[in-house]
DNA sequence: TAGACATTTATACAATCATCTAAATATTGT
DNA sequence: ACAATATTTAGATGATTGTATAAATGTCTA
């Protein structure tokens, strides 16, 4: 589990970020535009969810598509569960 | 979802101190040892994870032991699942 | 190839953070 | 009440971080 991962959930930007992805893919500019703070900020946000593999992205012309890596957050949902798990996600 | 428990499980020792405490509750002393960093420095780190409410303490004379609040990280692994949470977990 | 659009990278800066040492608080035993 | 032990709080410092603006890169279309 990479201390990247962690770091990068720590943002509540980036978490929104990643809440707006889960409901659907989304260009850098579409989910730029949600924040009220710069392109430029975004971009870095979204630099460090893909430096810690929370998203991927893909060019689509003059566009990047992102799309959220649920692979990864199998992963930290299996972090949780096994260290501090508990019983508290059986009926899930 | 408090922005603090994120920010608190931003930092390694503070998860490390976090394990150390599911094999058993253990004393500020106890936990502090564990690590290279100054006794203050690891008081800090508790206080940060009591903020968050991912432990609680109980004075026991002179010491102060600290235990896991497993309530949060149930509800932290329910954040996850709800969210981004697919279907990785079925089994466990 | 030039210009427009989309996005990232570079650079700078204020704020936050992890750590340290020293001082303060709390408890126990003499 | 005093000394010893356990822990926290205060204040300082260097590193990291989130944000901004400006410049650079990549892509499309005329």
């Amino acid at each position: 589990m990479d201390d990247s991962l962690f770091r990068a959930l720590a943002d509540p930007t980036r978490r929104k970020i990643l809440e707006l992805l889960t409901e659907k893919d989304r260009t850098a500019g579409e989910i730029a535009e949600q924040f009220p703070i710069a392109f430029a900020s975004v971009s870095h946000h979204l630099g460090v969810l893909k430096a810690a593999d929370l998203v991927a992205t893909e060019r689509e012309g003059q566009h990047i598509r992102y799309r959220l890596n649920t692979t990864v957050f199998q992963e930290v949902v299996r972090y949780f569960m096994t260290r501090f798990g508990g019983e508290g996600e059986k009926h899930a």
